[in-house]
RNA sequence: GGCCUCGUGGCGGAAUGGUUACGCAGAGGACUGCAAAUCCUUGUAUCCCAGUUCGAUUCUGGGCGAGGCCUCCA
């Protein structure tokens, strides 16, 4: 049976689920925002990470390996970032300094994803290294008479002209008037209209900056600062991507201001009227009904679950996080809980043994394991693939994945969404077996039960059993279907 | 105040203008010396009120409730 599927998308601008029709088949561009670099990232910063991870492989699914591009970006411009920059390390170039701030950051970040089964993106730009393209963008802006320079309270600012873009808040729906009228917008006198938003602005004498000149109306200003906030992501999918490309992504909160300013900059400075054709947002993630605040203190970052015991008591691994992430769709909120980690857990066990992951790796026999991994996707089950392609339909995917049961497409099915099941057996036993077992004394162990169960003495057999199950090791009896004598495996049990 | 989501069984969670998937937990059964695993069977749900319709959980309107954005935020 042929599966003829297109790939749906549900698209924020329209607020409609669309065919996906890329620009061009043979360079799929994807750009998501990703994370300010400033502190651990929490499990909330997990979410479209792991979202557009299993887009970006469905993508590659459908239109090739090499005929993706997936861009993410780190934001290494903030202002704590930058004081601490200063401060730490004030014999350095600026950049230099942000890199020694953020490097430690940064590579926990990329541990932490790595851990839950993303990819590296094509690309990972930072902020830093793009500056001048900001700088210029900014002049662009100013040049078309989409910005203008002002005085405001902390010196100099380049600020975008909402009022001279028409369609100013297309994605997000707001009209210029409604937030006039919005009862927390503050307006500041230097600006032209109470949404106009800061393309730069000026650094004091004390505060880290790059060296920047602006031309208006013939006049020069020299104007030492830092980028604004929505700028960075303007330039870097621009430098990547080019002007115009597929898919935008980003949590849901990022639609106003960040992802609507990100349109007017780039729109306005190419001239075009459009940045990307789909813009798709992950739906919050929340703890204990709540959003995540530290104030709140349900606040939970990766690393908290992956090597410590703060939440549930005990450590998950990243496998079961992802499947976490993923058991709802990617629009919908979650909310997270240990018991939804148990699910997973449940879950990826059963699928697990039903490709024999486990058994696998106990008898020293990668072999297969490493073949199957190794099967491209397309071995992925069509029903289970349609599915994931209508608009990423994981839950429904998952449906049709627990009816499977050849373990190759089980396998690959879990490949497709990124789920490393060798990994995870083998993550179990790291983490579950006690130092002092070791596969040669639980065959040992094995061999004396059977023994023990052929004299029919069973308070013997059980006390083997219950001792090995104390340690996390968990007897299965079976029958060879031929000869019909018992035969004894094990499995790690928590 | 403006703008967005969302409300499905004990829990998680899809779909749909016409017997409400699927998973977890529960119950029963098969298998087993007993377990574990596996397999089979199974109960229970569409927030409320109108409207459109032969028929609404689905579409429309109005309530009620939850959350988010409008300030850095995934």
């Amino acid at each position: 049976m042929t599966y003829q599927i297109k790939l749906k998308l549900y698209n924020t601008l329209t607020r409609k689920k669309e065919d996906f029709v890329p620009i061009d088949e043979k360079n799929v561009r994807l750009y998501v925002c990703g994370p300010t670099v400033y502190d651990f990232a929490h499990i909330g910063n997990a979410r479209p990470v792991i979202v557009f991870d299993v887009l970006s492989r469905l993508l590659r699914h459908v239109y090739g390996e090499k005929q993706v591009t997936y861009v993410r970006n780190i934001t290494d411009v903030d202002d704590k970032i930058n004081a601490r920059a200063l401060r730490d390390y004030p014999e350095l170039p600026l950049n230099d300094a942000i890199g020694k701030v953020t490097q430690k950051t940064t590579e926990q970040f990329h541990a932490d994803i790595k851990a839950l089964g993303c990819l590296p993106p094509d690309n990972e730009p930072r902020a830093t290294q793009h500056i001048d393209g900001m700088i210029a963008m900014a002049q662009t802006l100013i040049d078309k008479g989409h910005a203008y320079v002002a005085k405001g309270e902390h010196g100099k600012e380049v600020l975008f002209d909402v009022v001279a873009m028409p369609n100013y808040g297309g994605l997000s729906n707001r009209k210029l008037e409604d937030q006039k009228a919005g009862a927390r917008v503050e307006v500041t006198s230097h600006k032209k209209n109470a949404g106009d938003f800061v393309l730069w602005k000026q650094s004091d004498d004390n505060m880290p900056g790059w060296d920047a000149s602006f031309t208006q109306n013939g006049e020069t200003h020299n104007v030492r600062g830092r980028p604004g906030w929505h700028i960075e992501c303007s330039v870097m999918s621009e430098a990547h991507l080019g002007k115009t490309f597929d898919i935008h992504g980003g949590g849901l909160d990022l639609i106003f201001p960040h992802h609507e300013n990100e349109i007017a900059q780039s729109c306005c400075a190419h001239g075009t009227d459009k940045m990307a054709n789909i813009w798709m947002h992950n739906g919050y993630l929340q703890v204990e009904g709540k959003k995540m605040s530290k104030s709140v203190g349900n606040f939970v970052t990766i690393n908290d679950l992956l090597e410590t015991t703060k939440f549930g008591g005990r450590k998950w691994s990243g496998e079961v996080l992802r499947l976490a992430m993923l058991m709802t769709h990617y629009r919908e909120p979650i909310d997270f809980s240990i018991k939804r980690l148990e699910e997973a857990e449940n879950n990826l066990d059963r699928l697990c043994r039903r490709i024999k992951a486990f058994d696998f790796e106990r008898m020293g026999m990668p072999d297969r394991a490493v073949q199957m991994s190794s099967v491209e996707i397309e071995k992925a089950d069509p029903a289970f693939v349609s599915a994931l392609m209508n608009d990423m339909n994981v839950s429904e995917a998952l449906s049709i994945l627990y009816g499977i049961h050849d373990d190759r497409t089980v396998a690959n099915c879990l490949n497709l969404m990124g789920i490393d099941w060798r990994s995870y057996a083998r993550g179990k036993k790291r983490f579950d077996f006690r130092p002092t077992v070791e596969n040669n004394i639980i065959d040992e162990s094995i061999i004396q039960r059977l023994a023990f169960i052929n004299d029919k003495n069973w308070a013997e057999a059980d006390r083997i059993r219950d001792e090995l199950l104390e340690q996390g090791i968990q007897l299965k009896d079976g029958k060879d279907p031929e000869s019909g004598e018992r035969t004894t495996t094990w499995e790690v049990k928590r």
